[in-house]
DNA sequence: TGTTGGCACTCCATCCTAGTGAGTGCTTAC
DNA sequence: GTAAGCACTCACTAGGATGGAGTGCCAACA
């Protein structure tokens, strides 16, 4: 606005991604309207927008020019403006930042989390239904995985019928169960006994790197269960992979587009949870916050934007909430919410793991 | 058909729900069409359906009577039929009962169950899955209630910083956890006596019957923290009122209809588990096997019918399935996966628990 | 009496035809 | 570079016209 450079058409402020702050300030009012009426944006509704004090006329220049640049389009010739994925891109990075929440939603936070209790489980899903009350997008919550957790506890418990089950419970106090098959001549003592082996053996290692164990007992029938067991405790490893996925609002996405193919097009991604949960970890690896239309590569996503936010533990990455909407979603809203509950979130995971 | 009776128009066969055969097999046929196409029905469309061996004036005499009795709807005047609430209540009363799955459907069943293989709470999410797909529906699975079931197994795994977890292994399999939190003199060994006595105190009864302990050990704090843990287990047998509810192709709702708010109206019920759960007991409970309309009380499902299935393990309830769809939904198809799935799946069940 | 063919009628769906207005691009003047 | 004026474009809407699927009614018939 002061320096000469500003009023220069053509592209000179890298910072600004290579837009005079005019025409910075007319794709942000764009932006801003869009999201809020879903109608194409003339040039008129633009020209009280703080920052643009010039006539329509400028304006439309400003606007043709934005166009050729890639960051509006027209539905139809005498139309007005619509963002392209590049305009939210702009509008989002030119945010910087997840801003502060409004206070109702803060407020609501602070409830919520005042009143959470009960296992994470419970907790995890009902943030979602907190998060997607608060942004109106589908929310997705993505619990905490349990790869690096030691193993606390071991058991067996028989379950009658050559079946017993593996109960395992993780430093982080997440339980997780196999059954196992017995042989046919293993009774009471001998599960008793191969538990007591297992817990030995296990103890103390993340589930993943449970060994297989190499000491044989006295007696053979002990050590075909105990492999069985370890056996079930790594596969329990391995199935960590996939890391729990908790789903809320996905009726908010009927409300966001007024095309039942698209509605059924993205509830069909969202019943895949592990297409989902991947989607989230690719846009966190790709250092991303948000990834808007095709940036994520899930076609049927093209008109959908995505929010992502890690929720740490101490700096330790413990879990992922992500915000599904439109790519004409409130951003700014969004982004608060995400960061406000991730980082509530993670105080409370906190606050049980220690 | 062969007796006078069956010829006369006024309602004489209770067996029939007032309906004279030939009326019988008119509505049959509107219902019939009507679930293929989802377009009203004009009199010519009925003419060569099985049993109607008349002229299209009669059919439309007999459409004109079937509608003043309140089986058959007009969109509008000069506009074929529709079948109402009643019409498609008969036609289901009328189909008797499940009838056989086709052999494409019951081949999928087959496979599945072959290879379904993991704990209880996989497979049922996955059978959810496999009943959206043979049906087009929205399926819901609700798992097997633990109410009854003893328990078998009960650990007290300290986690550290004055907290532990109360982990139940019942005798159907299913495994519970809770924390609870420890006073600050409970140190490892105490943790470990208060285990045991829960155990011994607990073992054999179902949850919510576990009575809270009389006689006081050597130990106050080993009483204290005993005490929280029979809290812990009575909170666990309560809360299993709430079944697991596993719900599969919510996006088959968003492809049944075409107006997007009945589609967001149908997708919110489907996220309260709690209303869930209880519409599928509901309808149970009075008897149907088939809902259609606003015959089960939730408004915003008034354009839905819900075929309801027990699932029993040895003659004992251990489940229930559902099926959610338009009121124009494929009923014969969606009784038959309902009937052959919900077998096979408490033949499962029942091979994991013996 | 139940059934049938004929006939007039209704009304949705489709297409076309302006008319309207928001919005644009261009050109000229400052 | 900005502003003002002007012609132009094109979705959207409303108002007929048309066609066809479907109905209700009536008279004739077995």
């Amino acid at each position: 606005m002061t320096t000469s450079d500003e009023r220069t058409s053509e592209p000179t402020h890298p910072g600004d991604g290579g837009l005079d702050s005019r025409k910075a300030a007319i794709l942000n009012a764009v932006v801003n309207e869009y999201i809020g009426s879903a109608l194409p944006v003339g040039s008129q509704h633009v020209v009280d927008a703080p920052g643009v004090s010039v006539s329509s006329a400028t304006v439309r220049s400003d606007m043709a020019a934005l166009e050729r640049d890639g960051y509006l389009a027209q539905p139809h010739t005498s139309a007005g403006r619509i963002p392209t994925d590049k305009g939210y891109r702009f509008f989002v990075d030119q945010l910087g930042g997840p801003g502060p929440l409004d206070p109702g939603g803060r407020q609501q936070v602070r409830q919520f989390f005042d009143h959470a209790h009960g296992e994470i489980e419970e907790m995890l899903e009902r943030t979602s239904g907190l998060l997607a009350d608060l942004t109106d997008c589908t929310a997705m919550v993505v619990g905490p995985s349990h790869e690096s957790a030691a193993v606390r506890s071991v058991q067996l418990v028989g379950l009658g019928h050559r079946l017993a089950l593996v109960v395992v419970v993780l430093a982080d106090g997440a339980v997780q169960k196999q059954s196992i098959e017995l042989p046919e001549d293993a009774d009471e003592a001998v599960v008793s006994e191969a538990g007591g082996r297992l817990a030995a053996h296990a103890l103390g290692s993340p589930l993943a790197q449970v060994a297989p164990v190499a000491a044989p007992s006295a007696v053979p029938v002990v050590d075909t269960v105990v492999a069985s067991g370890v056996a079930a405790l790594r596969s329990l490893g391995e199935a960590d992979g996939h890391d729990q996925l908790f789903v809320g609002g996905s009726s908010r996405m009927a409300a966001a587009f007024d095309a039942v193919d698209t509605v059924r097009s993205v509830l069909t991604i969202l019943e895949q949870q592990l297409v989902v949960v991947s989607l989230l970890r690719d846009i966190l690896d790709t250092g991303l916050t948000v990834a808007i239309g095709t940036e994520h590569g899930v076609e049927p996503l093209a008109s959908c934007a995505i929010v992502v936010m890690p929720v740490s533990v101490d700096g330790i990455k413990a879990g992922t909430i992500g915000l599904l909407g439109p790519t004409r979603m409130n951003y700014p809203l969004a982004l608060a919410a995400a960061r406000v509950v991730g980082d509530r979130l993670g105080e409370r995971l906190g606050e049980s793991a220690r």
